[in-house]
DNA sequence: AATGAATGAGGCTTCATTCAT
DNA sequence: TATGAATGAAGCCTCATTCAT
């Protein structure tokens, strides 16, 4: 038991260390030597949690997207209406950004652009993030909440690029600050909601209260 | 003369040759000797041109931003109305972005979360491109065009956020197709400006008339 | 006394494993982690039987040379004539490297090349073989069953060499069968004897029924 | 022209230098730092000629070889009797191996015992010499200046191994000394001749005098 | 202006080996 | 006795970059 715990904390301390390591060098430039000094463990000890530097970098998010998802789903059963639970994912997404901003960095600024990072199981975890995304989105227009004249991936991209945006400025600038940005998530999302909502004002939803929590996990 | 004419040809072509080596490497795994066979230009001779890797890296965008930028002041000149403005812009960059795969690759998948590039003179251009945007976003703003109980930054951050998520899965994913691709411009500017937009329904700038072509570079 | 057996029976195991793995890969290309996968006992166990990676290889051959060299010794008591002798030392030792192939590729493909086996106890039961053969050529000598006008070192480098060479290429190679093999050793053997061979038909050995099995341990 | 023969002359240097460090230490324990100081040259230059550790090792025997082909091959032609050539063959080899002590031991000792060797472009030109010496053998068997109850292939092996038998020794043990070693050819092959010739005494290949050499290039 | 040739620098990675339990 | 865990040491190899021609 104690042998397990202790070497998944020994994991979750270079992951940390790593996260940081690449977010604030990139991947090429931040080393394995550097990773081992920021965590305080040896360069070959980091080789026994990881098979290579590849690896160990596409490790970093699994853990924390895991938590994340854990918490979206959780809140999502607490809310009805399509725009709301909208609201509520992008919101719970900018919040666990900010509070974890080199896992953020490393997502945002690294494996975004790394093709191989797209055949991990990590990222199946963001896929099946998105797929949350879709449901919400795709319920949202069958019951008239949100436009359904628009392609959803559209929706959805209109969305995450708005939010990914900031987020990616925030990062590289420093700009918003932290609190700033936090401020900023109602007025764009409600931006957004306005544009890919169908019109009528809010709460429109004939059914949104017979929407069992139950959907949004398919 | 044409001896220089000769040098900026060559150089053009190194800088082509760089765009498309880093767009499907990325910027560590391209290397100079690939720049160089891509090319059919010695290794050596690319240090005749550019003074290191990384300065070849920032110099790739600059020709390109240079006349993306020239032609969307030129178009901007012929239209009126700042939903219209925006609409052309967006329109114009991801004309471009198609068009120029290669560099809207380095653009998007690698400059972009270059903190260095950000001191560039290649980014100065790209500063005052988004202030051409920042420009048009205050004066739909000023005369009621758009919102403005938003932050115009927040505008901004929407609308190339959108787009720039949608071209970034364009080039990352192969989805969606180049012709979806441009199909797809009109919808989300209309959501956006819709959800970006005064309420009242477009065209109805009182002074657009007026706007004055010079307006917008400044 | 069962914690001693059950001690050998381990390094014995571990020996197994080693000779496998290092026939099969090499001294170098083939690790302590391989050992310990192959013989199932984990790789600090490895350094409680053997002081070093090195010393585990030069504890291959031992337990083997000395069944061989047992084997050997006995059988040279039953035979009368030094060519008889010759031969069957030969053919032994060739039954031997077929039956433990991977003791073979250790020896052949790996020990022999290695200086600082020479210094080694293993090595010192091979030189004691030598020695055997040895004197069963110079017995042959002086009893006019061999041909005395060439060096015994000699003699004895073509027998052995050539049984070498083939073993060798059987083990490199898979050719030829184990079955052809066996099968050449006698026209082998034949064509060495008869070109070490004294001209005169054989058993000639006026003496041989003189020679006493001790002499041969010496 | 003149650079061409430097580059030609840097390998030369780089493979002399390889051969030496491979031959006093070994493969695994020589290393690229051993030859870039053994040759003056940087270890990075040396990976300018040969492509890793191993392609320098492979390319080792191969200028050599071809030297020594070219030799045996202008001999033969002016040699008659199967057995005469087979002695000339054998006894340029073993030449060769003591001018070219660390060829010699890289070929003897290193190279032998690598399967990947087996594919190598250096080991078709020893194929190539084998084939030489088969055809040597054939020839004599045919004419019956050999034994022809016995497999050529076993005949080569004979005395290929006996005199590989004797070179490894003197590269191991450093004993016989070369003057020995030389001293040797003439009676080992005598016996080994004598072992696989036809019994009735040299000479008597009826034919000998037709052989034309182009037989043997064939 | 153009380049073939050379190299310094440094990262990733692998193991043999040790030690606390 | 047995081993999981940790690491020091070191090698291969790759490139960006320089320089002589």
């Amino acid at each position: 038991m104690t042998g397990k715990e202790k070497t998944e904390l020994r994991k979750t301390q270079i992951l940390q260390a790593a996260a940081k390591v690449f977010a604030e060098k990139g991947f090429q430039e931040g080393t394995i030597p550097d990773v081992a000094k920021e965590s305080g463990v040896s360069e070959a000890s980091i080789y026994e949690y990881f098979s290579n530097k590849e690896n160990l970098l596409f490790s970093i998010p699994m853990e924390a997207m895991q938590r994340l998802s854990e918490k979206i789903d959780f809140h999502l059963k607490l809310i009805r209406g399509s725009a709301e639970k909208l609201r509520a994912i992008l919101y719970l997404q900018l919040l666990f950004y900010i509070e974890n901003r080199d896992y953020a960095a490393v997502i945002m600024l690294i494996l975004k652009q790394n093709r191989r990072f797209l055949d991990t199981e990590a990222h199946q975890a963001i896929r099946k993030h998105l797929k949350t995304v879709d449901k919400v989105i795709r319920d949202g227009m069958e019951c008239g909440e949100f436009r359904n004249d628009m392609d959803p991936y559209l929706i959805r991209s209109t969305c995450l690029g708005s939010m990914e945006h900031v987020v990616t400025n925030w990062l590289m600038l420093g700009h918003p600050t932290d609190e700033e940005l936090l401020k900023w998530v109602d007025p764009m999302l409600n931006a957004l909601v306005r544009g890919v909502g169908a019109g009528n004002e809010l709460n429109q939803c004939p059914l949104k209260h017979l929407i069992v929590p139950e959907d949004v996990e398919a």
